[in-house]
RNA sequence: GUCCCCAUCGUCUAGUCAGGUCCAGGACAUCGGCCUUUCACGCCGACAACACCGGUUCGAAUCCGGUUGGGGACGCCA
């Protein structure tokens, strides 16, 4: 069998974002699938919109989601002679002809076509142009542009859709199409074709934003005389007002890099978006990457669009709750050690981190983020909810100041008296602070709930967390003694 | 306007190709409850959908036709 070989051809002009992403997370699950290639190529012919930083915001993006690609980064505008190559063929075999229709032209026929409800499409005016009339405006100076001309034929043109089965339109719906500008620069339709016969794609797997394009470009697989790629048409993602998510309208939530600023895990980002309009069949919802590239299956894409649900301004939810439910998931159950290096880029950049963590420290590190990882959301609550096993100078929060603390003045002399006698236990164990809190507490006639809550404050700086004499014991005894004797601060 | 695609809970979806086992299953979200000295997890429960109208059939979420709705495309963008 030969040997499958697909790409994920980004135009550079905004960055990743999660529709991109998708599709060249399917494109690269289904090369991996079937031992294939994945080939990266910037599409950069439209020099206007192209940006060296949307290039590198791509390439990273892809990166950071582990979607590796065994050829490229090509860029298209590379490749330009072989474009106008092509372009030149299509002239000489009569499958093309030069269009000296102006912009100008082309615009008011559009809005008259508009206006009166009429098709939209060319008129066809220079498809018959007779050889002296073509020299006679070249010598003018007339700029003329390059059009393919579509075969006169009745009946349908079609092709099969791996996703959407067979899909067909009227030879007479397709628009004569411009291949070259009249600046002598290749456009789109031409070098998407050129590019793919060259690379030897044998899978185009793209949005349903391409299908009319797929129409035009069977065409011109035709004209140029190379049997056709198998497409698949995957469905696109919509915001919750069913518009197509982009960039312009909806900003950083549909970029891949905020959500590698927010704390994602980046394989919990995939298995989030290969969800996203494909199933198994199944009820199975979590995929290690080697299940997905196993279990992936073009045939089981779904045909309807599907709808990316952000809450907007909700702080719990800002981005579809699935991918947050999903990442809590994997935040939960993945292999600590894997997590520890996650959380350590995390308090690198708070600068947290101690060398020691990864050294003679490495249990105790590896401990603490066990400990804390079960209530957290992100990579991100590590340094921000999670301060104070980290650090000093972390935040106390005022519901639980107010509730927990201010509400019981005598406080300023319980928690001191705990922190001495913390101190001079002779092992400070779960057990141990657990009895000595309880005794405490016994002996001050209060409920028990009255002191560990207020420690907890004022040891974690959070209203809830973890089993407290585990806390504790993670933080460390010295810690947790000044803090308990810092109390009085909290009153002033 | 023209062409193409799509249509199951608020959202992601299973079931549709091979009609009956589906008065439609799972997950997220939401709301209750249990657990917990806190919170989360977990567990239990509730809410909630076959767009509509015809047809075929003993029987339709499933097949056919139409309607409606949604999306996409219609560029010297990609």
């Amino acid at each position: 069998m030969r040997e499958t070989r697909l790409r994920f051809p980004p135009s550079p002009t905004g960055y990743l974002h999660i529709g991109g992403a998708r599709t060249a997370l399917y494109n690269w699950l289904y090369a991996r699938q079937t031992g294939g290639k994945l080939i990266l190529r910037i599409e950069d012919t439209d020099t206007g919109r192209s940006t060296e930083e949307s290039i590198q915001g791509i390439i990273e993006g892809l990166e950071w989601l582990g979607i590796d690609y065994d050829e490229g980064p090509y860029f298209q505008t590379d490749f330009e002679q072989d474009h106008l190559a092509a372009a030149r063929k299509l002239l000489e075999k009569g499958a093309a002809y030069k269009c000296f229709c102006s912009k100008e032209e082309l615009e008011a026929k559009r809005e008259a076509a508009l206006a009166a409800k009429k098709p939209l499409g060319y008129d066809r005016t220079c498809r018959n142009l007779s050889p002296t009339e073509i020299t006679e405006k070249e010598a003018a100076g007339i700029p003329s542009v390059l059009r393919f001309k579509v075969p006169e034929r009745s009946g349908n043109l079609g092709y099969d859709d791996k996703i959407l089965g067979r899909i067909e339109s009227n030879y007479s719906e397709i628009d004569d199409f411009v291949i070259v500008r009249s600046n002598g620069k290749p456009l789109y339709l031409l070098c998407n074709v050129v590019d793919d016969i060259r690379d030897r794609i044998t899978h185009i797997i793209r949005g349903q934003d391409h299908m009319t394009n797929t129409l035009k470009q069977v065409l011109l697989y035709e004209a140029l005389e190379v049997p056709l790629p198998v497409f698949a048409h995957m469905p696109l993602t919509l915001d919750t007002k069913k518009a197509k998510i982009s960039k312009r309208s909806h900003g950083e939530i549909v970029a891949v890099q905020f959500y590698r600023d927010s704390g994602f895990i980046p394989w919990a980002f995939n298995n989030f978006l290969a969800l996203l309009g494909w199933s198994a069949g199944n009820d199975q919802e979590f995929y290690s990457k080697e299940e997905l590239i196993k279990e992936f299956s073009l045939e089981r894409i779904n045909k309807s669009s599907a709808i990316f649900n952000y809450k907007k301004n909700d702080p719990k939810f800002f981005t579809d709750p699935k991918a947050i439910f999903i990442n809590e998931h994997y935040l939960r159950t993945m292999d600590i050690a894997e997590l520890g290096e996650l959380v350590k880029n995390e308090l690198k950049k708070e600068d947290l981190w101690h060398d020691g963590y990864d050294a003679d420290k490495k249990d105790r590190y590896l401990q603490t983020v066990d400990l804390i990882r079960d209530r957290f959301h992100t990579l991100k609550d590590f340094t921000s909810l999670g301060r104070a096993y980290f650090a000093d100078d972390f935040a106390i929060d005022e519901k639980p100041l107010a509730k927990n603390v201010l509400k019981f003045p005598e406080l300023q002399k319980w928690l001191p008296e705990l922190a001495d006698r913390y101190e001079k236990l002779a092992e400070f164990s779960l057990e141990e602070t657990e009895r000595v809190a309880r005794e405490l507490s016994d002996e001050l006639a209060i409920k028990p709930g009255i002191i560990i809550n207020a420690m907890r404050t004022v040891v974690t700086g959070q209203l809830a967390g973890p089993s407290m004499f585990d806390i504790l014991v993670t933080i460390g005894r010295e810690r947790v003694v000044q803090r308990l004797r810092d109390v009085g601060k909290l009153f002033a």
